[in-house]
DNA sequence: TTGATTTTGTTGACAAGGAAACAAAAACAT
DNA sequence: ATGTTTTTGTTTCCTTGTCAACAAAATCAA
């Protein structure tokens, strides 16, 4: 295995481990929410106008699960939807109270996991954090260009 | 937005969209075959002894996923079981001739993946990817680490 | 040795998410 | 203006994976 793969299949390691402790950690102080509903009221919290649509882009999703998500957030009292008068197409979401509280005490949690790992960031230099950040919106980058060539694919 | 957590985001996109790419083009060429099973083949194709817990492990899923999966693919032919005649527990699996042709169109496959990436990992120097492959490994430690705390707390 | 514990794999009930078909609204084309 | 296309969200059906309970084999403890 070249090195190329093995920064690959680490970073696989590394999103999977991450994803899989944080959900521990999560329903283990959140009991009685999902990490999906709470990664769901994360985003409903932080963005404007959020919808079905943004969700589904933003999780990597379809619109179908975030439309069931959404709608169980409502049936919990922790969201609720609006519409614009002059659009009677797209409906948003925003917080209830309920769902407040539960935005608040992820805020700590992911304050929390930050000083999990903070040793390890601690370990690097400033410069060498720049030289990943560079890296990572490189690939992404170049990734966004083949989903779009896809994408072009797909409609021809 | 600290760099610290636009480095954990960007590779949480990275990771998400590799995966939706591989996964598209997959299915597009290995047409009636899911990834899912043959990222499995590919599992057993290359590693010893491999059964349901080890596959399980790997993969971050469930035995009992792994147990579904790995029956599913005896079923299609593609995969089959052999026990060690001194150990009547564990189940290992091996390819059949037609889950050997299946690992090796995977593997054409991801020399392709690594060729549509290559202009990525073309722009960064020797350095800055060993830089990039020991954080990686470092981080990956001591998430090893947490995730032996977490099953202490679990025992205890 | 033998009784307790752990490991391994399987099953059935359930939940989460995807695919496709759909309706309604909005945007576009001409 | 009006017919077409696209966008948005929902629903139904189906697949995939988890959870919990379980049985059987292996390992450990003493």
């Amino acid at each position: 295995m070249n090195k190329e793969e093995q920064l690959i299949m680490g970073l696989r390691d590394l999103y999977n481990k991450i994803v899989f402790l944080n959900k521990f950690k999560m329903e283990d102080v959140l009991k009685g929410y999902k990490s999906s509903e709470v990664h769901c009221v994360e985003y409903i919290g932080k963005n404007v106008e959020p919808n079905v649509t943004k969700l589904a882009e933003y999780f990597y999703m379809t619109r179908s699960a975030m439309s069931k998500i959404t709608k169980k957030l409502i049936s919990k009292g922790i969201i609720e939807s609006y519409q614009k008068p002059d659009n009677q197409k797209e409906i948003y979401f925003r917080l209830t109270e309920k769902g407040k509280e539960i935005y608040k005490i992820h805020e700590e949690l992911h304050k929390e996991f930050y000083e999990r790992d903070k040793v390890v960031f601690e370990e690097i230099t400033e410069e060498q954090l720049d030289i990943m950040l560079s890296f990572v919106k490189k690939y992404n980058k170049h990734l966004d260009d083949e989903m779009k060539k896809q994408y072009k694919n797909i409609k021809s």
